[in-house]
DNA sequence: CGCATAATTGATGGTTATCAAGACCAGTGG
DNA sequence: CCACTGGTCTTGATAACCATCAATTATGCG
């Protein structure tokens, strides 16, 4: 009956064609839905983890907060992503989950998931390998972290953001909202709101990016991607060995 | 036959009882051998990854190169653990792996898995939720280096290493051999040789540890938790859900 | 328009990098 | 037995990068 196209099977569609079966499967994953306003805290660490939560609209981040108060963003989410799936491995929450504008979210039970691995092969094989996909990404991020400068920082981290919204959105250009603030930049890319925004401003005036009322357009792609060596992991995943649907 | 123990077996049997089929499963995954040299590459970011290794003995390390040789260890292996899993979602390696002293490994192909995933949907489960947990490590590791100091950092270093040891070898002291050099510490820290060498002076001068030809004892292993914010990501995993052997 | 939030800019300081020299140690070969 | 070597660790001096603090200017929103 819903007519609203669905963000997680355009994700995952993009890796496997999905039969009718599995699209089921997916869909049914999506049927509630809950509304955040922005900056609410979903989720902190410890909480208990029933439930896993497919992004339906807007944009969050999932960070870890020293007892002083640092806090370092660990994964920003978008819609079509599945949050929560390194919590699984717990009993609560190593992240707190933030709203970073407001959002609406459909969450389903951690136990949902068993029909799909009991059903599945196919859906089981694409959750398992894109699992590990985000252990690679989560690499990169180490990467950037310990041993890149400020402008590689921003550099990579607008490189991946634009990389990751053109699976959802293929005809996306080279300009895409950014809807976080320097501080929550800075938080995720280990520096302050403050050298974010000299760092921004080295970057336009090198004529590499240009900003204006919350959009980014990448001008000259080709150089931010040397300049950090990066290395585009949403684009293309080995499936070839996955069972058929 | 083999009389030997497996350290894989006593790992994956920390967090599940493994019955005799799926301990039949895991030991097959450990047939070959191969030895290598200090230092030397097992492979390199690029090659094909058609093979998986459990580390039969030795301490290994996978670190990925920015191009004007700047690098980052991304991840330390002990004996009993896989390595590989990161790589099977692309059809080449995103990182180096490099022996930190002499090694035992066992590879398998890649697909030997689909026999656990057909034949044992306990291995199944447990081989995700590793996935997962080591996403969790992952996190932490991005925390330590976006947001931790100089001592943090090596405080956190020494309490996940001797975590992950402790599974493997549930007696361990306060005490355990490193056999990594503070290149390569700084190099999965995200600092300089110079700089760890002064830092581990200083926790030393402090009183939380002591080295000795090789060896690293946590004195204060309260103190260092503390310092850092330590949680022990290895002792406690969710396997309740898990299908029965 | 007025308010709160976010971004910018400047001045200063701290943490860590860099460069360089020396100490220590294990192994090697004369 | 000892000089020699290569690797590792230590220590000192200096410099770079980024943090911190503070003030000002945009920006968005009721």
């Amino acid at each position: 009956m819903s007519s609203q196209r669905s963000c997680l099977v355009d994700k995952l569609s993009y890796y496997v064609r999905l039969g009718d079966g599995d699209l089921g499967l997916v869909r049914s994953l999506e049927k509630a839905e809950e509304s955040y306003a922005s900056g609410v805290d979903i989720y902190r660490g410890g909480d208990a983890t029933k439930r896993l939560w497919v992004v339906k609209s807007g944009w969050l981040f999932s960070a870890t907060d020293l007892p002083d108060g640092r806090r370092q963003i660990v994964r920003i989410h978008h819609p079509g992503d599945v949050i929560g799936f390194p919590d699984i491995a717990f009993e609560n929450a190593t992240t707190n989950l933030t709203a970073a504008e407001p959002v609406t979210l459909c969450p389903f039970p951690k136990k949902d998931l068993d029909v799909i691995f009991q059903q599945s092969p196919l859906l089981t094989a694409l959750l398992f390998t894109l699992a590990l996909r985000d252990q690679v990404v989560l690499i990169d991020h180490i990467r950037a972290l310990g041993r890149m400068s400020a402008e590689e920082k921003v550099a990579f981290f607008l490189l991946d953001l634009a990389a990751r919204l053109r699976i959802v959105n293929p005809g996306m250009s080279d300009t895409f909202r950014l809807p976080l603030n320097q501080s929550e930049i800075g938080d995720a890319l280990g520096l302050t709101n403050v050298y974010v925004s000299r760092t921004f401003g080295m970057l336009e005036r090198r004529g590499l990016v240009a900003r204006s009322n919350g959009f980014v357009r990448l001008i000259d792609e080709a150089a931010l991607a040397e300049s950090c060596d990066f290395i585009d992991r949403y684009a293309g995943m080995d499936t070839s060995w996955f069972p058929p649907g």
